[in-house]
RNA sequence: GCCUCCUUAGCUCAGUGGUAGAGCACCGCUCUUGUAAAGCGAAGGUCAUCGGUUCAAAUCCGAUAGGGGGCUCCA
């Protein structure tokens, strides 16, 4: 029998795996048991870290205000968080004298105390904190099929026993604060060391259910030292440099006037030339992999939308009907029956009526039907975010009718097409998703033989894509699964992207048809293809994957001509002329401005090439290059300068 | 939709009860020959909107709209 403490001296160790489970270094071990070390900087032990310093943010949350009501308070990616219920929320004075407060107690090394205790103890220790009080009861009830708490829950509830953690003085063993835990947690509040901040306050509701009470939530983010805190911030000061809606503003791409509407966008002139090439892109790709592009309104009875199943399912979701065509007469009498037409928040229903505007043959499948359909979708308010999530957007939307037999044949060339394309934007960091149905949700349509095959079908292919592959059950959409890719930015962010999703459903609804080999009629699969996502949001992906700064083929500038003084502007404007005729947006800066004022502004503006010329490059039929980080390549002939920004077009080159 | 914070000139922001300010951008003039800001001047705001408190409101209170951060949602 040996303690942690015993058994593991690196200073570094602040748990322990023992037989695999995660336990306190106070935990008393046997020789037969096997016991691994966890280091404070694994992820099972910042995993720790934030679970304590979790713990005595609560502490100095009641410490402060003793009315105040716990919640649940795991950690999370980069930190943690605790819910309160408080009558007035945290202010962010509050906020700093909660971190005075919990530097105090990190600082007094209290220490971190496990005692099991029984249900009833539980209540009568637990009787002034009534949410837990609810997960004890909770508790009670697992194993008896309700199952119902989640990750975080258990985090406070755990598994086989209840269990109550202490904060202790480190000498004198005096009582400071309790809480009901699972644990483990480090030894020692002092560990939690001064690699920590609060972040901010939010409402969360307790237990995630908007049924439920508002409860006040505090986010944190711990680390295993200092520095580590520091490079988070500064990832975090980095992504709000890239934040799309921050760059859309200054480089002019695009804005959400009031007068429109929330979720609203319009594209500027330097903002539309960017949207331009990638759907340009876009729809070379798609011509040459054996799509047909087709056209659908942006209105339509809702009949169709029945037919389709939106209008059961998702009508909260759609923009209100416009009733038209009802007549009255004077009585107030309907004399003729209106018709409800709704924005529509899908493509898929029109692309269905193609497929179905006459006969089909096997011969012709898969048939590829795309468009960059422009949806409408009543987004809660509190939903909307930048051109990430609006109200109105195009889809680059594609429908593929296929035979059962060429599901898996097509589903893993849409997986190639989706992966090279996206690729082609300067996106080459990729994994999978698989999104799946639950078990027992209602919400999932369809014969269970066919979500097993479809689901079965998916894997294979993701598989043998050689991607890796994460699962995430119950992200399935009504009708299908559907395996997402997920790329990588520039700064490791992930985003999903392109999904490819399979749909028994919409081609029974709407009873399409093919007419097969041996002359009988059968059904086809649907595939839904989105690859952009929406070109909204995939706009402002690539702006915050490059941070403004496009690859040559994006920019909304792609050369800027600087005569070091006005008697050049007719040599330059010469050389601007010549990149011009050759489709290059080259601009000259003849402003009354400085060279080195000029340079600056188009360096801001994030122009790739600026071409600087003076008597120098005049007298030898040259141009000097700079580029957006400053370096410089003087004297390059005319004619070359001109072939390497062409090239760096066409290749799709950063520069 | 819910909680919370925010909204002053085109942009970034000062201005905590006595009826508005700076820098940049825009416009005009003068100047300007080699790699990130030349000088001078003019113009620009019923302080998001509506209502209330007050002798007096950008400032205090309320509502509405829009935005940020979260929660919930995301076909």
């Amino acid at each position: 029998m040996s303690t942690g403490f015993e058994l593991f001296t690196d200073r570094n160790v602040v748990a322990m795996r023992v037989n695999g489970e995660l336990r306190d270094l106070a935990a008393t071990t046997t020789t037969t048991d096997t016991v691994e070390p966890v280091t404070l900087d694994s992820p099972d032990g910042l995993s720790i870290l934030r679970h304590s310093a979790a713990h005595v943010t609560a502490q100095a949350v009641q410490s402060i205000n003793p009315e105040a009501k716990l919640g649940i308070g795991p950690p999370i990616t980069d930190g943690f968080y605790y819910d309160f219920d408080v009558v007035e929320p945290f202010t962010p004075e509050d906020l700093k004298g909660i971190e005075k407060a919990m530097d105090r107690i990190i600082r007094q090394g209290q220490r971190f105390v496990r005692r099991v205790v029984t249900e009833d103890e539980a209540r009568a220790e637990l009787a002034d904190e009534p949410y837990k009080l609810e997960l004890i009861g909770l508790k009670g009830h697992v194993g008896h099929g309700d199952g119902s708490t989640d990750d975080n829950e258990d985090v406070e509830v755990g598994g086989a026993e209840l269990t109550i953690y202490e904060n202790v003085d480190g000498k004198t063993g005096e009582v400071y604060w309790k809480d009901l835990c699972r644990g483990p947690h480090l030894p020692n509040t002092r560990m939690i060391g001064n690699g920590w901040a609060l972040v901010r306050n939010a409402a969360a509701y307790w237990r995630g259910s908007e049924k439920n009470k508002q409860l006040q939530r505090i986010y944190g983010t711990a680390w295993a030292t200092k520095d580590e805190l520091r490079e988070y911030q500064e990832r975090q000061a980095e992504a709000l440099k890239r934040d799309h809606r921050k760059l859309g503003q200054e480089l002019d791409l695009f804005s959400f006037p009031d007068e429109i509407g929330s979720g609203l966008a319009v594209f500027h002139p330097k903002g539309g030339v960017v949207r331009a090439e990638i759907e340009n892109y876009m729809r070379e790709r798609l011509i040459a992999n054996g799509y047909e592009q087709v056209y659908s309104p942006h209105i339509t009875k809702g009949d169709l939308f029945m037919t389709s199943g939106h209008l059961q399912w998702y009508k909260e979701g759609m923009f209100p009907p416009m009733h038209l065509d009802e007549e009255k007469d004077d009585e107030g009498n309907i004399t003729r029956q209106g018709v409800d037409y709704y924005l529509k928040p899908m493509n898929c229903p029109f692309h269905n009526l193609i497929f179905d505007a006459r006969g089909r043959s096997y011969r012709e499948l898969p048939l590829r039907l795309a468009e960059f359909g422009t949806v409408y979708r009543y987004e809660k308010s509190g939903t909307l975010s930048g051109l990430t999530r609006v109200r109105g957007m195009t889809q680059d939307d594609a429908h593929i009718y296929v035979t059962p037999e060429q599901v898996k044949g097509e589903i893993a060339s849409q997986l190639e097409f989706v992966l090279e394309t996206l690729r082609g934007y300067g996106l080459d960091d990729f994994y999978l998703e698989l999104s799946t149905k639950d078990a027992d949700n209602p919400k999932f349509l369809g014969d269970e033989k066919l979500w097993a095959d479809a689901t079965e079908t998916l894997r294979e292919v993701a598989t043998e894509s050689g991607l890796e592959l994460v699962d995430d059950p119950g992200g399935a959409a009504f009708y299908g699964p559907k395996i997402s890719v997920q790329a990588r930015d520039a700064i490791g962010r992930t985003w999903q992207l392109s999904t490819v999703q399979l749909d028994f459903n919409q081609p029974e609804r709407f009873k399409l048809q093919y007419t097969a080999a041996d002359g009988t009629h059968q059904q086809p699969v649907m595939i839904h293809r989105a690859l952009l996502g929406s070109i909204e949001r995939f706009f402002a992906i690539l702006l915050e994957h490059y941070a403004g700064a496009f690859p040559v083929w994006l920019s909304p500038v792609q050369v800027v001509g600087i005569p070091v003084a006005e008697a050049y502007d007719d040599y330059l404007r010469d050389v601007i002329g010549q990149l011009k005729a050759k489709g290059v947006r080259a601009e000259l800066d003849d402003s009354s401005d400085r060279m080195a004022k000029k340079i600056r502004t188009q360096t801001k503006n994030k122009v790739p090439f600026q071409l600087i010329a003076g008597e120098e490059d005049k007298a030898n039929g040259s141009v000097s290059f700079r580029f957006r980080d400053g370096h410089q390549e003087n004297g390059i002939p005319i004619a070359d300068a001109i072939a390497r920004i062409t090239d760096s077009i066409a290749t799709h080159a950063q520069v």
